[in-house]
Formats: structure tokens, C-alpha cells, sequence
DNA sequence: AGCTGGCCCTGAAGGC
DNA sequence: TGCCTTCAGGGCCAGC
């Protein structure tokens, strides 16, 4: 399930691979994958054909090849999308959806997705609230934690003005982008903080608590090379990261809180699991899922 | 307007 | 052995 740092392991394991280079062909393999693309399949490899791919680009867990005509290739992985690149000879992966090649005849690119989560599309570049660019779709996302244009404030006083629980806000991309489930567990076990504690009664030391134990996390993550809970995230050479033997509340149940010795406990809330640890994270009183 | 829950999808794993 | 159920979950969207 590739959060964060998996996607970005995956854009720069891509972007030596694809930048300058000119796009001969692209071919939709499975028409679910680029149905966000709303003119279509065959609009979508036209749109590719012939561009210069300029380099590569994230926010959150979008990512992005801008081209040389003002629009982007623009992936989101998903819970089990890889991009591959290889040799064009090799046999079709189990699960390849998209593949685009290159005019020089050289490696390719290949999208691959078991669970038919994630997708591809061609999008125009707009501008985005930070002063640069992104692909529309975009757009509407809030910077992520590990962007100079992420605003801690802004966050902060985001969270007292809703009314949900902490992890939720967590995962809503459009308050802070690229956190997802496992990570989200991670933090939180970090700052020791409950995922249902309502955001309204959040302090900015504990909010400043939190984003570090965001940062933190996701830098430890990268460091690794990603997350492979299930083994189905991969880099671009089809490599699982390591960083799932560093874990510390995520899919521990029962096993000893790495602080206190307390076992792991799971819930579930919004037909996910969240691990905590009981004596660590104590539910609030006032608890919001 | 803000918030919540249902849905999409496939394959592995567990239960009977 | 084999069939059925459960689980994994990001993002979109209907509806309250």
C-alpha cells in the first residue's frame, strides 16, 4: 500500500530512466486504469505519442512526468499499482495495464496493478496555491508534511476547526497529503496520541508532536526504501523496501508495544484497521471515529 | 458546508 | 479437497 515514501522511492527510481526522453507508443491494456481519464483511452495514447518526458514530479501520493507541451503523465499507485521500467523484450507482468515506450527503442515503462486501485491520465499543468505547478487533478490536495510548502500553522488551525477524529484528518488529503493508513498508525503511536481524540481539543504542542512524528516516520521509511507490508509495492527494479521490520503499532497486533510492553491492540474504524497501544494512546473519553 | 459511509477491485488466507 | 467468507484500503461521491 504505497504511502509517501513508497511513491517517492518509486519517482526517483524513474527519474533517470525517463527524463529527456522522447515517448514513441503507449498502450492501455486494461481500460479501468485510466478511467480518471475522462476523453478516453485512445485520447490518453494520443496525448502521450511524441512528447518529451521533462522529468518527474510528487506531492503526496501523486506522481508525475510533465511533458513538453505544458501537460503531465500523472500516476497514483493505488493499494497495489508499480511502475516498472525494463528492457521491451521481457514477458507481459501478470497484471500490466499500461505500458509506454520510448523512441529510442530503450527501456520501458510499465504500469502494473493487481487490485486495479490506481490509475493513469493526461492532465493539464495548472497553478497550484504554493506558486508552482501541478496536473489539475491535483490541485484540490494540500501539500505534503515533507514539502517547504507544507504550512504547520495552517494545519494546526485547520484540525481546531473540525470535528472528526485525529486520524481521520490524517487521512484527508486535502488537509495534508500523502499520509495513509500506515503511516497515519505510525505517528500516532509516535506522539502518542489516539486516533479517535477529537482535533478540535488538539494542542499545538501535541499537533507539533504529531508532524514531527510524520516527518520522522517518513524519513525513516525513505531511508529504508519503502514500506512492503504485502509485498506488492516494488520499486522500478521490482524491489520491496524493508522499512515493514521497523514498524511499531501497524499490523502488531498482540504483540508488545515497543515502549511499555503493552500488547498491540487493533480496532476498526472506517472498514480499516487502526493499531494502538492501549496504555501508550489511552482512548479519550470524548472520542470521535 | 462539513462530515460519514458505501463502493470499486483482486487475490491470499482462513474456516468449515 | 473445495467452496465460501473475510480482509487489505485510497479516493470519489451520494446523502445526511
Amino acid at each position: 500500500m504505497p504511502e509517501l515514501p513508497e511513491v517517492e522511492v518509486v519517482r526517483s527510481g524513474l527519474d533517470r530512466w525517463v527524463t529527456g526522453r522522447v515517448i514513441g507508443t503507449a498502450a492501455v491494456l486494461h481500460p479501468r486504469a485510466v478511467r480518471r481519464h475522462l476523453a478516453g483511452a485512445a485520447d490518453f495514447t494520443g496525448r502521450l505519442a511524441g512528447r518529451t518526458v521533462t522529468g518527474t514530479r510528487r506531492r503526496g501520493k501523486y506522481l508525475w512526468l510533465p511533458l513538453d507541451d505544458g501537460t503531465a503523465l500523472l500516476a497514483h499507485l493505488g493499494m497495489s499499482g508499480q511502475l516498472l521500467v525494463g528492457e521491451p523484450d521481457r514477458p507481459d507482468e501478470r497484471h500490466l495495464r499500461v505500458r509506454a515506450t520510448f523512441a529510442d527503442g530503450g527501456a520501458d515503462v510499465r504500469f502494473v496493478d493487481q487490485r486495479t486501485f490506481g490509475h493513469l491520465l493526461v492532465a493539464e499543468l495548472v497553478p497550484d496555491a504554493f506558486g508552482g505547478t501541478v496536473p489539475e487533478p491535483v490541485a484540490h490536495i494540500a501539500a505534503d508534511p515533507l514539502e517547504d510548502a507544507f504550512d504547520d500553522e495552517a494545519f494546526f488551525r485547520a484540525l481546531r476547526r473540525r470535528r472528526t477524529g485525529v486520524k481521520r484528518a490524517l487521512l484527508d488529503q486535502s488537509l495534508i497529503s500523502g499520509v495513509g493508513n500506515i503511516y497515519a498508525d505510525e505517528a500516532l503511536w509516535r506522539a502518542r496520541l489516539h486516533w479517535a481524540r477529537p482535533t478540535e481539543t488538539l494542542t499545538r504542542a501535541e499537533v507539533t508532536r504529531l508532524l514531527a512524528a510524520v516527518r520522522e516516520v517518513m524519513a525513516a521509511a525513505l531511508a529504508a526504501g519503502g514500506t512492503s507490508f504485502d509485498s506488492l509495492y516494488v520499486n522500478v527494479d521490482g524491489e520491496s523496501g524493508y522499512f515493514d521490520r521497523s514498524l511499531d503499532a501497524y499490523g502488531r497486533r498482540d504483540l508488545p508495544c515497543g515502549r511499555c510492553g503493552t500488547p498491540i491492540r487493533r480496532d476498526v474504524f472506517m472498514n480499516r484497521s487502526s493499531f494502538s497501544c492501549p496504555t501508550c494512546q489511552p482512548r479519550p473519553r470524548r472520542a470521535r471515529a
